[in-house]
DNA sequence: CTGAAAGCGCTTACAG
DNA sequence: CTGAAAGCGCTTACAG
């Protein structure tokens, strides 16, 4: 029942060699004669040894482990994003400290502390905005932080994100040439940089039209924000012909709710979202939405952190990715619409 | 640029105390006196001093780490048992290291090889198998194994579950009570205790009431192979009036694939699951399904975890939770069902 | 209460 | 290529 540890002095004894050899021997660049390799590896396989990797972070410097903060891990985007990283980041022989945080700023400091004393070599903080005293203190302790799907404008961190106002812009476009014109917006929380994008790249588009949207609204991210402001729109005296929702949750919600309605959507009323998670492709809301490309969202994450991890003196960098427009049935398509 | 770690030694310089001194007033148990204690805080505070946990595991041997292995990430009940588990865990100190992992047994073994390498205290497998090798060399190391989820038969380990048969049982009868008589099952996947037991306890009801089941087959908790089980079963000869389906995240493949055909779940057929996610209660699927309850799950994996980490001499448990079946839309339901 | 010292399990110059 | 030794940043008996 005792937790029996083999250490690599064990290990050293029964192979007859010095415990520095059995340190080379499970040291990826180090040096040892054939012999020495074989007799060290017998003697750790029969003993079932395996290097301690705290020991070695602590010497090392190297902790191996990332420092994940996420929220909202009901919004299907997350757990997808959650589970890409983490094989990508495992192919880079590196684990993931995860911590799940409401969204508070205040929440998320309390963590990022909590984070950097398990030594981690970096940090993703996927959907969550910093303090920037904390941003600070981890450049001071020399940790790179990559912002994923946020694009807060701290000079300290990396920041990877979708092209939110080109995407926000797009949307509006195709609602409008679809011949929409009681066009209304439940936009993504706007203490984000998501939704505030998204929802200034919805009203470039709308101000180029000539076109004053129906109404805007902030969602908040929230299922029951949103399931709200698509009430109100509704209730309202001019009932709008299209909603472009901050994201695909929010838009699920806006669905649920105008079927509730009687209303069936991309007939009575076009509904767009943004992200393209799994579900909105699924038979029971078959979502039209800008996709943000999570794939290359990920690896530029990986790309950026370890860079930064490899070389301590790279600028962080902002990186935007291009995402398409997904058709689908939850809203009509102009004539001759293409991409 | 340079990681400035700041370590005890420097704090204890500047306060005018021993690196010991410094020790103490970061360790909740060890006495100092008042005016060390404040010297010593002054003096972090200044230095923006933080104990180094890596540190402290190595000679404490307890890295207060929890090493959590999970499969379906796109299933939405992990996800949010996840951040239950997180939330949980973080109260009591303790943090996750997170790996992903594809569902096959080898997979998971290298990946729990891994684990073991950071020094985990315990781990949480959620939804994947354990060799029974790698459970005893968890065993050997002192590191207790919860299974949550799954009630594989490992000695070793403890098991969390909800009570599956009873709970396989409890939708059969409520689907035979509700007047079906055609009833197929699509079972979760038949390589895991869960799905086993569900399909077991369906067919101890169906054989109670004197009934042959119209199908059974394997979903294997994949929606893709959910949706072609669905599709099969409606080219059939015999159309089943009633579907059990082992888990949500395959029964909204299933009401898909029947709206997809015209049907209208809860009036032409009657489809089940089990798990109770989030998604089930959302407009678009209105899921009748047997609750898991995942609070109580969650509360026991943690107990049980802890408990055995502080004395690893404590047995290793099973344990089993009851979950209601919650009424919704997509099943008949028996005039004057109660609970 | 407090400090000097040993030690957790490793890696990494340093000699040989 | 190989071993003896120092050291990573802490905790924890051990004396005082």
């Amino acid at each position: 029942m005792g937790g029996v540890k083999v250490t690599s002095a064990e290990v050293a004894a029964r192979a007859g060699v010095s415990q520095s050899a059995v340190s080379r021997v499970f040291t990826p660049g180090a040096s040892a004669s054939r012999k020495t390799i074989e007799k060290v590896r017998r003697a750790a396989e029969e003993l079932g040894y395996r290097p301690n990797v705290l020991a070695r972070a602590m010497v090392s410097g190297r902790s191996r482990i990332i420092g994940l903060v996420v929220a909202y891990l009901e919004n299907q985007f997350y757990p997808v994003a959650l589970e890409r990283l983490s094989l990508a980041l495992q192919d880079r022989g590196y684990r993931i400290l995860i911590f799940t945080t409401p969204n508070s700023t205040d929440g998320v400091d309390a963590v990022m502390e909590d984070l950097m004393d398990y030594q981690v070599d970096g940090i993703v903080a996927a959907s969550v905005s910093l303090g920037s005293d904390l941003a600070a203190r981890a450049q001071a302790a020399g940790v790179p932080v990559v912002l994923f799907n946020r694009g807060q404008d701290l000079p300290s961190c990396s920041a990877v994100t979708s092209a939110n106002r080109a995407g926000g812009r797009k949307v509006a476009e195709f609602l409008i040439a679809g011949g929409h014109r009681r066009i209304a917006h439940i936009a993504g929380w706007q203490g984000s940089s998501t939704g505030q994008d998204r929802q200034a790249g919805f009203l470039d588009a709308m101000d180029a039209a000539g076109l004053a949207p129906l109404a805007v609204m902030d969602g908040m991210y929230s299922r029951e924000a949103a399931m709200g402001c698509a009430r109100e729109l509704l209730d309202a005296n001019v009932c709008p012909d299209a909603i472009f929702v901050g994201n695909d949750h929010m838009a699920f919600a806006v669905i649920d709710a105008l079927r509730a309605a009687g209303l069936v959507p991309g007939r009575d009323i076009s509904v767009v979202g943004y992200d393209d998670v799994p579900l909105a492709a699924w038979g029971a809301y078959d979502l039209t939405t800008l996709r943000q490309p999570l794939n290359r969202m990920i690896a530029a994450t990986v790309d950026t952190l370890l860079d930064q991890i490899d070389d301590p003196d790279r600028a962080p960098q902002r990186i935007e990715i291009d995402g398409p427009l997904i058709l689908r049935g939850s809203a009509r398509v102009p004539e001759g619409w293409t991409s």
